[in-house]
DNA sequence: GAAGCCTAATACCCGCCGGGTATCAGGACT
DNA sequence: AGTCCTGATACCCGGCGGGTATTAGGCTTC
């Protein structure tokens, strides 16, 4: 059976996105007849119809959103080969470190003290990390267990903290010395931000959706959403605003993932030291 | 920056693992001409010497074997997404679940009685299952912790169980009620077979070199080499040997894996009604 | 040390395939 | 019916991947 070309898989991706041929072919810098050539051809070699065509444009079938996965792990892979070949011959370049806006400074400032090995840090949006590791983009990342997805990554554990609501001074709630999730999780009024999904669509529900942490800031300091975060997310916390510990949300466990073969022996050893002998201190 | 292709991947995992461009390309089934010429552009488009050509062959660089571990993963996942399309668009199609031979029939009876939908076993060498899983030609895994590489996978405990060591009979830790396991690391005259690591090679030690189960139960007949293996393998327990449990060895948890997106939910949710509620049972 | 070999690299040609433009086909709006 | 949008087809061309023949260099061998 004769192998996908990455050509096919990058033309494909260009499509289930676009859903439109025309609007693909722009975005990959060809005309759209060799495109909907190329389509054709994958579809015949794979057996499978990927697309339903119709007079309005292109929709997925069923393999087609297996391929449009499947395609974008794949590709993320050869690039991370390129990119960590390149590296490998670089033997001075620093380490890339991404993570996320808005999480611990202090912790981070501590981790990169604490590393003798020079650490460029790269920040980038909620659920963008993954992405950067597995195509090589970092070597490793700063995440929060269980909500980012670590699948797939090495990790050591940095830190493991309660969660608290942020709710306004004048709201009820603000007076409590803690809440559960089942009170925060449906406040009159106050509903939950909604995030997008891994496919950019939002989950149903009464709360506003966000993209970005800054639109969430911008949000919560309006007094229109309720917030549940690790408790040392400071950086939320204006006068106007509550911290009430919630106290039966799951720990949140801060945590160094990458990929497996990541040169990441000095940091992780250097966080080992700093962090697992006294995880209190900070 | 343009991407790399899968046929240069291909070409660079042949001559990586041949150290030899003639032979490399026979196996590709071109001529040895443009296969220097493939590895040639993919040094000039990576900017990065990949093999020391030498008189007898060639040698990888540091470069080189970051990228022969980076393409195997990446050629893997370009497999994978021909696979699983492919069977995306044959519902009916049975799961494929891959064990190694040697693993727990009672356990696996089990979970293939428990599961409403049918289910083909594969079979395979140890250290494989990774392999099959990640490549698409299994949907899931019947795999034991700490000793299999689960990074990437989803993952449904089975089973936990504490392990045993198989000495011959006439030994003096025969009669031993239990051992730990550093009175078991070094038995003179019975060292511990020594497994392969995933790039062939075998770390230094005095034990015997295996590769497969059979190997090894060959020598285990033979009474040349020590094994501690988890308690339920009884496949291993002829008359001539005598399991005594090791106290201090880490439990081995029996586990369901797989990779993200595998249409595994009803077997999953059938091993849990079997094994989560009473997993004392077998 | 010249001959012979074994390696990878170079030279050169050819045919295929990926890309281009022009055009067609068909449904949905006018 | 005409127009406009969509994707598919027809056809041509150039580049590149593949082939054979040969070169270049180093080690063995006598």
């Amino acid at each position: 059976m004769d192998d996908l070309e990455t050509r096919e898989l990058r033309y494909f991706v260009a499509v289930a996105e676009e859903l439109h041929f025309g609007r693909a072919a722009e975005r990959l810098g060809i005309a759209q007849p060799p495109l909907s050539r190329a389509i054709l051809q994958l579809e015949r070699r794979l057996g499978v119809k990927l697309l339903d065509r119709d007079r309005r444009g292109a929709a997925l079938t069923g393999a087609g959103e297996v391929l449009l996965r499947e395609a974008r792990t794949a590709l993320d892979a050869v690039a991370a080969a390129a990119r960590r070949t390149r590296q490998a011959a670089d033997p001075g370049r620093p380490l890339v470190l991404v993570t996320k806006a808005g999480a611990s400074h202090e912790l981070l400032r501590d981790l990169l003290d604490a590393a003798e090995t020079p650490v460029e840090v790269l920040l980038c949006e909620v659920g963008e990390q993954a992405h950067r590791l597995r195509d090589g983009q970092a070597d490793v990342a700063v995440m929060h267990r269980p909500y980012d997805d670590l699948a797939g990554f090495e990790t050591q554990d940095l830190h493991v903290e309660g969660q608290v609501a942020i709710v306004p001074a004048t709201h009820p709630l603000a007076a409590r010395e803690s809440v559960t999730l089942a009170e925060v999780s449906d406040v009159p009024g106050l509903p939950i931000a909604r995030w997008p999904r891994l496919d950019g669509t939002y989950p149903d529900g009464p709360g506003p959706e966000v993209r970005t942490q800054s639109q969430l800031a911008q949000l919560v300091a309006l007094g229109l959403t309720l917030l549940v975060i690790p408790a040392s997310s400071r950086a939320w916390q204006w006068p106007e605003h509550v911290a009430v510990p919630v106290v039966d949300a799951p720990d949140v466990t801060t945590v160094l993932a990458w990929p497996p073969g990541s040169p990441v022996g000095p940091l992780v050893r250097a966080a080992r030291r700093r962090f697992l002998v006294a995880d209190g201190s900070a």
